[in-house]
DNA sequence: CGTATGTGCAACTAAGTGGTTGCACATACC
DNA sequence: GGTATGTGCAACCACTTAGTTGCACATACG
């Protein structure tokens, strides 16, 4: 309470939390098998990685704390699922950021043309 | 060379950087500061953060080494400008991503109608 | 019941990261 | 020439990360 710019600031730690979880190969492959294959436990991943079981819940754990995947018990062991929605923050972020290189890239070119100099 | 999928390697190893690069906020900051103004210098650009002038310059090496920048030498400065086309490839990513994603849906919606039960 | 399988927790190590400081070196400016 | 400004390099620190191992606990199955 009274935090100006609170959900910016979360908006960050998100976009923080999704760019790191896919800067990894592994947890890029495994968000990738969930959404391929389905859900899955850490197990049965861990069977087709050269990692411990341990490690790939920790990528996993990334996975989940980014948004992009969720854990849910079921017996005796425990599936993750894919949940890519919040790859759509990043999708903006990227979408955002060319947006304002493309303006600023057409300001020059009409400042260029305006001088009527060496542009062709 | 014998060596089958060598490209690929480097394709991943090119997004652990840029997804690294942009993991950061100070760094997605920095891009989009260049982006928006221009090419600058390390010391201008580190006055008006709460940042070393050399912190600044290891960010924005991450962004040179991620392709997303490059520095030039002008007389005793050194300008960065950004040159953030190596976007594109994550863009690749997330668009194929989010394509499996969606014919993985679209499989389990059509077998769920085909078989006609519990769908709601 | 007992055994096998799957998970969770904790400790630990090695390496990477973000940041600092100090100082040397190069270039501009008077 | 001398001074100010900008950069580069290296050492150092605290913290995080990726990974391991060992073991306890829970659930399925004969």
């Amino acid at each position: 309470m009274g935090l100006h710019g609170g959900a910016r600031v979360d908006a960050v730690s998100a976009l923080d939390d999704l760019f790191g979880a896919l800067s990894d190969p592994t947890r890029r492959a495994l968000l990738q098998g969930l959404m391929q294959n389905g859900p899955d436990t850490a197990t049965r991943l861990a069977a087709d990685l050269p990692l411990t079981r341990q490690a790939v819940v920790k990528h996993l754990q990334a996975l989940v704390d980014a948004g992009l995947a969720t854990s849910k018990r079921d017996g005796r062991e425990v599936r993750y699922t894919a949940t890519p929605e919040p790859l759509a923050a990043v999708l903006s972020w990227l979408m955002e950021s060319s947006t304002q290189w493309d303006r600023r890239v057409d300001r020059l070119r009409h400042k260029l043309q305006g001088q009527g100099s060496a542009a062709r």
